[in-house]
DNA sequence: ATATCTGTGCACAATAGGTGCATGATCGAT
DNA sequence: ATCGATCATGCACCTATTGTGCACAGATAT
């Protein structure tokens, strides 16, 4: 119920153009630039600012939307009570994820979604994190499932979001089925540090993880080539490339010639899954039922997976 | 920036009819109709049920509508804050009162107003307090001077308002010049007694001002007739019909047979004149400069008055 | 300079949102 | 029971808000 144009704002507060803003919000630059100049005109208060060829929030503009945080919560927090209250639901539900782990999630909410409430209209958004906290921003979904990132450990406590842990999704080696080790049951990443390496592109959600996994356990990995989809890292394995990290929750299904392995060790790397939502929201019963069914996913594969991973 | 269609509701949960919340917002039936229909669509929930022949909050409304108050406060205290950081003033300026009291109060400030921000569009909208209230949650107006009643000390502390006092202002007595008491400079209540009253319709505004002031002294005063404007009471007391009471602030100037006496003794009435605001906005620049006019214009009053009447 | 990226103004189109009247439902009074 | 009064709502119609697409202007980097 806070005016669109207030999210608007929002979401240029957070990504500083209005081509970005209209990308995200899904409508044209044009209406964005009309919508903020509308709001400043309701508002009779000076928002924007001409900084070279963009525009800057003013002081009253970055005040305004440092304090829409708390007003937006307690609109979250209102409309999850009264819809608790009255025992009712939303009529559209906005899900957001990134790759195979959020597919793994996601896509069993939405079909247990669909089919006990078949009024309600589910979208899902495939996006990465980042994307997804934006989106989120900008209400074009309510809740998503994400890899928390070591590096974005400030989202941790943003005042937008709520977040909950759904599980830690270890990291495997995969590997040639013709190399030494591939008999193995287990590797340390110490024993695969002088291997060629595939990962994804530098400043990628994964690379930071790969990153981490070895500075963890002090070696310098050589990266020898890079993929984007999980399918390519697993082809350059299968064609003896190199060894690569993947997430237990990716299939393995194409790969006749690589084998994978845990990794054991003090390096244990692993993803964290987390579920976000915009804070105040979480009290929604569709929220609640929403993460209760992912938890139960998550421990259902928690289950199926030997003692010593939890 | 709260929805127009959220402070729709809010007014029908004041008033309770759909062609009365049409009437104290501005729109018509229907158009409310239609807002709180789509306030529901958007929200996905029943807010409205049907209930005779009018409609009744579910739940979930009532719910909604408690809850807008903090939501509201915080939306006003937000956009008075960034005002502040901005140095900025809004377009449109809204100011309610009522009668003689919150003209002599009212009109000085919107002069003033007009003079030094040429560019803000003042609106004066006259009102009974009740109204005004009202007409603060439906956002027609920003400021109302109005009468403290007895009966609305409730209104104190409503978490949807903010007021401050400007000034006490006394009742005196209008009786008419041939009367034995008229050469006095002084009256007491008890004196008068015995007089045939004239005051307003029972439930008016000033009635109940009138019945407090005499069960404060404890006598029950003979009302003779009743009178809705200060001209047409005075205009009564002149012909000889009875005496009245007459607000300090209310000018006497077409009355050549009528004398305007103060009243001494423990029971001297005042009606408490205060200006209301909407929670949160107090601290919005252009409201804090209208106060201070107020409050200067009100010391300005009370400075031209007899030491005695404080 | 030129190419490029920024935001904005304008003509036009879609649609949300308004009014006024007619209709249906309910209640109170005769 | 019946009639009138009172409410809310649906419908036809109109307005104006709001979005799009394109062209254009200012600023920057090469």
């Amino acid at each position: 119920m806070i005016d669109a144009r207030l999210i608007t704002l929002r979401v240029f507060a957070r990504c500083g153009t209005i081509g970005a803003t209209a990308e995200l919000t899904g409508y044209s630059p044009s209406a964005v630039s009309a919508q903020l100049r509308e709001l400043q005109r309701v508002l009779g208060m000076q928002l924007l600012t001409k900084d070279g060829r963009g525009v800057r929030l003013t002081a009253a503009g970055r005040y305004l939307v440092s304090g829409s945080d708390t007003l937006i919560a307690e609109w979250e927090s209102l409309r999850a009570a009264a819809m608790e209250a009255g025992d009712q639901m939303p009529a559209r539900f906005g899900l957001g994820g990134f790759s195979t782990a959020a597919a793994q999630l996601l896509a069993p909410l939405a079909a247990t979604l669909r089919s006990t409430r078949p009024q309600l209209e589910v979208q899902v958004l495939e996006a990465n994190p980042a994307r997804c906290f934006d989106l989120l921003v900008a209400e074009r979904i309510d809740l998503a499932v994400i890899v928390a990132m070591q590096s974005d450990t400030h989202a941790e406590d943003d005042p937008r979001f709520e977040q909950t842990v759904l599980l830690d999704d270890p990291l495997d080696v995969i590997i040639p089925s013709n190399h030494p080790l591939a008999s193995r049951e287990t590797v340390t990443l110490e024993e695969l540090a002088s291997e060629p390496w595939i990962t994804e592109a530098v400043g990628s959600t994964y690379h930071s993880l790969f990153t981490a996994a070895f500075t963890a356990v002090g070696v310098t990995p050589r990266i020898a080539h890079e993929a984007v989809e999980w399918e390519t890292q697993i082809a350059f394995v299968g064609a003896g490339l190199g060894v690569g990290l993947l997430p237990r929750l990716a299939p393995l299904r194409s790969a006749e010639n690589v084998v994978r392995l845990r990794i054991t060790g003090k390096g244990k790397p692993a993803r964290r899954i987390v579920a976000a939502v915009r804070r105040g929201s979480i009290a929604s019963p569709l929220i609640q039922e929403s993460l209760d069914i992912l938890q139960v996913r998550a421990k259902r594969i928690l289950a199926a997976r030997p003692e010593d991973d939890l």
